[in-house]
DNA sequence: GTATGAAACTTTAAGCTTGAAATATTTTTC
DNA sequence: GAAAAATATTTCAAGCTTAAAGTTTCATAC
């Protein structure tokens, strides 16, 4: 979904094309470099670094499908990753509270930890990718890209 | 990559930081739609989507590597999607030129055919779900989008 | 209290993705 | 022109991803 199905040079919804194409490569080409960094600096996945991030916000914890609903990924999906998380000890389950078919994950002390060192370096490298964009150009995109996303969200 | 560690409220860099998980955000919310409309309209996959398109735009066919550098994907990747749609028929691989480690791939009669069907559909779509952004904010953001790129690609 | 259905999660099969190693071919160097 | 280096591609192992089907537990209705 990077290329798009040579654009016609306008039309109408041509330019919704074009941009969306610009999207996804921009953001492509930055996760790729953020995933290759996460590999070499801390032997880690994109993934991973994402539900850490997601439980940090959260240190009482997140039900499984909290997780997929805020990462915007499937339940089994969830399930693989913190099932590796949880094997190389940064993240726990518990299975306390009355229901017994949910369980509370949560960062591990180590987990919490070593995500506060990855976190640091995550946002001196996005400062680093994205220094072409200005700090007042970085916020009028964000506020375009919000407004399209809560016009969205209200839809499905 | 799509929640972020905590951004402070403010501080160097965190428009930044905001602007990237925007980004993000946006482009999984759409990816996610593509994919599920390419597999219940079409039952095909935006990896597929993706290399037919690039196919589409050279007729006279591109090389393995030539598309695993457009795309922004792994060689190793491609050459997986494209044995999977030379097995359906969409298309074909020619080892002819001089060179013998290449090989020319290209969409055969078929695959040009059922991929202007599904590009036109795509299209649409698009246009749906990006019908929040004016055609004006649309151009205005391809143009930031693109100066980004433009000078990020230089430097690697 | 027991059947019905809903909810939370896991499992499975198929496919996508990467980085690294392997293979085959071409080009360069001496 | 043979050895070495470079190039184009494939193979491989590990992990990510989805949709669909399966399991367990809870809530509702009767």
């Amino acid at each position: 979904m990077v290329a798009g199905p040579l654009p016609a040079r306008s039309g109408p919804g041509k330019d919704r094309l074009r941009l969306w194409i610009r999207l996804l490569r921009a953001s492509r080409t930055i996760e790729a470099e953020l995933r290759e960094r996460l590999k070499k600096e801390f032997n880690t996945t994109l993934p991973r670094f994402d539900v850490m991030a997601a439980l940090y916000r959260a240190p009482e914890g997140m039900l499984m499908s909290d997780l997929s609903r805020f990462l915007l990924v499937s339940n089994g999906n969830v399930t693989g990753i913190v099932d590796r998380l949880v094997s190389e000890g940064l993240v726990a389950r518990a299975r306390r509270n009355g229901d017994r078919r949910t369980s509370m994950v949560r960062l591990t002390e180590e987990g919490s930890k070593a995500f506060a060192m990855i976190a640091a370096a995550h946002e001196g490298w996005i400062g680093e990718l994205l220094d072409t964009v200005s700090e007042d150009e970085a916020r009028r995109l964000t506020g375009m890209l919000n407004s399209f996303r809560s016009n969205w969200e209200g839809r499905e």
